[in-house]
DNA sequence: ATTCTTTATGTTATATTATAACACTAATAT
DNA sequence: ATATTAGTGTTATAATATAACATAAAGAAT
């Protein structure tokens, strides 16, 4: 079972996640040819820099503090869209919001386990899940494309009440 | 495997399936003692005569149509809320739909498998996926509470281009 | 280097989904 | 019969998302 769940559910040097994780995202882009433009960039490390989830309109916030200048809706869409195309976020449909995947080379369909107090949403990656969806999926005859596959509860660190975030 | 699949997936006799979900819903609101009125009961029927999820709209068009005057969304809300509550109905929130439930007094989280061609839903109760959902989130003590499982891919009737719907 | 072509962004407007707040009505309980 | 609670009507608006078209920037071809 691959898992980020330690590392979004405990604490860790989050910077070094976060330029690891660009560095890794940018590394992807030039492989595949595709362009990792200034607001695509700003919007992933907005995503990395956020515990939890951020919405369009929280993205929209940042992004236009950060440029000192309004950005508008569209701008935000296409780069989530762009960053979720090419695996490197994901898209939260229970919450309309936005994460970064801490697996962006993995073929995985991802697990996501989002604490309903603290917002955090860990993402694991569990082979049997997926192989057990694929196998009910072949057995009724349904051609399986894609999946989202949201669990809704508590973090260990709320739990143990030492969430200081 | 509880499923709906067959149901959902090939003809059947929907004015049966229809009256029976009513029957079931009256009963078990009778049961709890809560009050499946005249607007929770149309969105339920509305719900149950579409093949495919609905949207808050499409039912506020279909409810204002029957009743014939003008129904206004927090109507059509208030109902949707109800009917999820009282597990007669879930959302589908990839869709940002509603479905009729076909399981009202299971106490399984189900599993949704979209049709991206036709649009319809099967709900399918799978006790394997659910204990190993289970088994996950207690070895990364992550208590959990519900969840929300969405397959995306083609149905059989689609695959087999044997679909009139 | 210059032009062509493609890709990305800016901008305005608007569509779609969802809820807040308050008034009113109907059902149930006492 | 009245009080209480639960449900609905109504208006307004919040929150999320996209369409359409203009402009700009990057990469490719000459």
């Amino acid at each position: 079972m691959l898992t980020n769940a330690r590392l979004v559910f405990q604490s860790h040097d989050h910077q070094r996640t976060l330029v690891a994780a660009l560095d890794q995202a940018t590394a992807l882009c030039a492989e595949r040819g595709v362009r990792l433009t200034s607001a695509r960039r700003t919007v992933l490390e907005l995503l990395w820099q956020s515990l939890s989830p951020l919405g369009a309109y929280q993205l929209q916030d940042q992004m236009s503090k950060l440029s000192e200048k309004s950005i508008a809706p569209p701008t935000v869409y296409r780069a989530i869209e762009f960053l979720v195309e090419q695996g490197l976020a994901h898209r939260i449909h229970s919450l309309n919001a936005f994460i970064g995947c801490p697996f962006p080379n993995s073929v995985h369909s991802n697990v996501f386990m989002i604490c309903e107090q603290c917002n955090n949403v860990a993402e694991v990656a569990d082979a049997k899940i997926n192989q057990l969806i694929t196998d009910r999926s072949e057995t009724l005859n349904f051609t399986l494309r894609s999946q989202s596959i949201e669990l809704f509860g508590i973090c260990p660190k709320c739990i143990n009440g030492d969430n200081h975030a």
